[in-house]
DNA sequence: ATGCTTTCTTAACATACATCAATGTAGCGC
DNA sequence: GCGCTACATTGATGTATGTTAAGAAAGCAT
């Protein structure tokens, strides 16, 4: 059942069978319906999550009402919230399931007590965390500098599998567009005979 | 002489004077001069910098030759490039000095080397780790969702004391807009009376 | 299949911000 | 202090993207 969280975790740490067996007793897998919220601004959340299958995102509302999608998190992708995961804080994002969604439930402790057992949890728990900073920092650089269509380009290179999954004004509100503005690219894109 | 990030490390976690002095033999000190060049892209990176005093950035610059700047780092922050620290890739940013900068600088492998002797220096990377994390996500939903006026005032009340210390289209480039439009924001602002 | 809802497209129009260019001002080395 | 360079301001103009509104298409439940 937490085989495909086994496999990744091997993929990044040398991490034994026998070691996971160890750690993965407190895990639980959850399942999302499609549309479920998962976690509600201003919640104090005390899981994170690793999507074995679905989709997950993170977002939030701003005073008009628009919807801005900070993270998409499909298959083998991480999703928690960083206020309560380690402070104790309320979310300032909301989270739900784009699509039924069965994921690893991660509680707020796991990756210390696990390190505490398995030393290298250390270093997957580094590397993970120093990805997604890269992965942000690449992100910040695109909404800096990108015109809409650059950074359409760039998602669909970025994540060529979500780009038919989703709803299309979802990746606007990912990129920081708007849905009209984002069919007039495509629209341009189809016009220069561009392919995905 | 290493006093003041002694003093930060303790602030985050609990390590005593005589634990301190177990890990920070390895620490130098480096002096960047005003525009002294850190590290540029493509670079591999084998350290990163907490500032004591200055101030440094890291950016990017664009095909049309224009400058993004992704990361100020004043007293007491971190400036590291993730690429190279932890994957020994090249670096997809300059970093350099805005002001005269005395910065403590950490080797690669410094915090797995220290947490060997001084366990909770795995807490203190966590914790930093994740404050960038937090840190990162709200400037994207900034950027995804603010006007040019409300991220400078974002940015205001985020870093006071940058605000007077950088040129304003130091500011303007963090904000991803022109230093003409900041410009003119200000001069909104100061008509509705608006203080700093 | 039928109808209802959500999503996507398209067009006309609006606007925030960018660009270009000129002038003013402040900082800094000599 | 002089002069050079970097920085900031301002105005005229341009443009990418937003807004509004309508209809078309696609998805989904009954």
């Amino acid at each position: 059942m937490l085989e495909q969280f086994k496999a990744y975790l091997q993929n990044k740490v040398a991490i034994t069978d026998e070691q996971f067996e160890l750690i993965s007793g407190k895990l639980k897998i959850k399942t999302f319906e499609k549309n479920e919220m998962i976690l509600m601004k201003g919640e104090v959340s005390a899981h994170g999550y690793f999507v074995m299958s679905g989709l997950l995102r993170s977002y939030s509302i701003d005073s008009k009402g628009k919807t801005h999608i900070i993270q998409f998190a499909p298959e083998q992708w991480w999703l928690s919230d960083r206020n309560g995961m380690l402070f104790n804080e309320a979310s300032d994002f909301f989270i739900d399931a784009i699509e039924r969604t069965e994921a690893v439930v991660i509680p707020k402790d796991y990756i210390n007590d696990a390190a505490k057992i398995v030393p290298c949890m250390h270093d997957f728990n580094h590397t993970i965390l120093n990805n997604s900073i890269r992965f942000m920092q690449k992100r910040i650089n695109m909404l800096l500098s990108a015109t809409a269509e650059e950074r359409y380009l760039n998602f669909i290179k970025l994540y060529p599998n979500l780009t038919l999954r989703v709803p299309q004004w979802m990746i606007a509100s990912y990129l920081g567009i708007t849905p009209e503005s984002l069919s007039r690219v495509r629209k341009d894109l189809a016009h220069k005979h561009f392919k995905i």
